[in-house]
DNA sequence: TAAAAATACTCCATAGGTATTTTAT
DNA sequence: ATAAAATACCTATGGAGTATTTTTA
């Protein structure tokens, strides 16, 4: 099973029609029926009940039908979590010498840093992390 | 991106090894590399760092993975919530005429019946459902 | 009889394989 | 020197297209 099986799926559930879901993916419907009838097969149960006049779920392909749009939300979702780490949006930032917070401009450093980062976790530790810590809430 | 992508992801982040993860999917290292450099392009973002002496995820990479972990136990238990559905082991069962209560070994018939199928959902209406429900706790 | 899905093919994009080179220890 | 990843190139599976037939409302 593929994503492209929960995509094609999900169409022809929202649109309840093989021909206009394969207009609205950009791909002809032969081969739309064909990775549905595959998805099918694979699942070992029909999705869709078709009569040549109207296309319905059954009920194990509205079972289905929930939890594949939920897996397509958390896909979007894992996309937007790793894009915000590599971005530096969230993670850990140890400051491992806090003689920095020596200077009398850290406090107002770091009161803006957590203002545009208010994802990212700050630790400030001393050699062999002993000091005082500072986590975000 | 497609589940195989997650999958390829997963092996290597489990093996921190392309050559060894390769041989595990039962694939050659190169179109792994392939598929993992093209993952990493579509998300616009390094998911390893590769040493040719040790491989280990990036920041990024270790959020990436979690979720698709995640994911891809929601693919399976999608899979079996459609079986189970399949199967006559969840969903609704609505007993349209209630008539058939007043055999006297309905209640028997019922008790085995919501012990054999403890997810199915019983219902029982008479015409235009304004009788008793009966729905499973 | 007129829509929409199913068949029967054909084609090609790309997943996957093979051979080799590069790189870092 | 060597083990592992990257590169270059080739092969072939299967996703997608086209033409047509079948179905049922």
């Amino acid at each position: 099973m593929e994503l492209r099986h929960l995509r094609y799926a999900i169409t022809v559930a929202d649109l309840l029609s093989f021909t206009r879901a394969a207009e609205r993916l950009g791909i002809a419907q032969p081969p739309l029926t064909q990775q549905i009838r595959s998805l099918e097969n694979e699942l070992g149960l029909p999705l869709f009940n078709r009569t040549s006049r109207k296309v319905t779920l059954t009920a194990p392909g509205q079972v289905f039908i929930e939890h594949a749009r939920r897996i397509l939300r958390d896909v979007e979702g894992m996309t937007i979590a790793a894009q915000r780490s590599h971005r530096g949006e969230t993670g850990r930032l140890v400051i491992g010498d806090p003689s920095s917070i020596a200077f009398d401009y850290f406090p107002r450093v770091m009161r803006e840093f957590r203002k545009r980062y208010p994802d990212v976790q700050v630790e400030l530790r001393e050699q062999k992390h002993l000091a005082l810590t500072c986590v975000e809430s």
